[in-house]
DNA sequence: AAAGTTGTGGAACACTTGTTCAGGTAGTTG
DNA sequence: CAACTACCTGAACAAGTGTTCCACAACTTT
């Protein structure tokens, strides 16, 4: 067995802190105030470690994107997934729109972002199609709107004047996972 | 009664020239894409005309939402509360997806920076308020929940690798206004 | 230990950006 | 028709951008 190259190692590494700093200035300043000095500079490492990591800036996205998107698929999973109560959907969704305000925003900024780059798409709506693999649910129709019905709440709670909270959401929650059983009892393939 | 300056008339023109080509830009090249010189050239006035116009970028972008806020009001309102059926609700979100999907995209960035900036958030919500003021639903929960949908439906739309069609949207708008009995007949106030 | 390879970073370049400003132009008024 | 006013714009500037390039450092291999 070959030993790893420790300046391969470190570079991961750094390669790593450098999308993790990229996501920390969108959630403060929007994609928009994504550069390479911004990033390098929140980073801490040099003004050029971005240009030789990602050959472009839009790979660059690209990558927290992509890196962003594991996150939000299983912050959604564990919302949509674990067969949780309305009042546990509630509750994640009004830290999503409190706590993790800018974060939240960060995460559609992002999503928005595939709207315009195909190569994204995948990315952006993988958590939709885990959700469907994960519950298989009985009625998708249902299902579907619950999920859009996420979306929307979280959007709509990005731009509310003050966010709501968990008791506002649970009734929404509850109206939409009424009768859920249509869509969790979720039927095996023989 | 003192006659109009024809200067100022021709001046408001040309700045709503300049709104409705920033709005062209964004749907192009999202709202990155927009600088003054490149608002100028789509509406084919002066470099510095949009800085004479709008004190700063950022006064161009807050109108140019201010003013797609509009539209997408009666868009919506369109959509939400004609008491319309499901297949002409769900018609209106394919063309929203398909035929216009450069125009959704643009309008839910525009969207998204309200996020971002509070003087923006009662442009942008607008339509949800006067949605509920319109239909005055006897069940709001349930009435929030399909307005949460639509936008849901929407932006899952624009990333969707082939954007549904109308016969797709249709069950799912269908499943959410099923008992749409419970909030349109509206009470009236005595 | 020397040679070779890969990762690293400061300086610099060409370019675009937002914004300023003084001069010019169109419209109104006396 | 002259004086005035308000609107408009082209040239210019300082600041910040993405990206390139080459010297050099860190590490591995011979």
């Amino acid at each position: 067995m070959q030993k790893v190259d420790g300046r391969k190692a470190r570079g991961e590494k750094k390669r790593r802190a450098i999308v993790e700093a990229t996501l920390r200035v969108i959630e403060r300043d929007g994609v928009a105030g994504v550069t390479h000095r911004s990033v390098a500079r929140e980073a801490g490492v040099p003004t050029t470690a971005p240009t030789y990591y990602f050959a472009t800036l839009d790979d660059l996205l690209i990558a927290t994107l992509l890196w962003s998107a594991e996150e939000l698929c299983d912050d959604m999973l564990k919302i949509v997934g674990s067969g949780g109560s309305a009042r546990e959907i509630a509750r994640s969704l009004a830290k999503a729109v409190n706590e993790n305000r800018c974060r939240t925003l960060a995460e559609y900024e992002l999503y928005l972002l595939a709207g315009r780059r195909p190569e994204l798409k995948p990315a952006a709506r993988r958590w939709l199609d885990l959700a469907v693999e994960v519950v298989r649910p009985a009625d998708p129709v249902a299902f579907r709107a619950f999920l859009a019905a996420i979306d929307g709440l979280l959007m709509q709670g990005l731009i509310a004047d003050v966010a709501p909270n968990e008791d506002e959401l649970e009734p929404i929650v509850s109206f939409l996972i009424r009768g859920r059983d249509d869509f969790t009892a979720a039927p095996r393939e023989e």
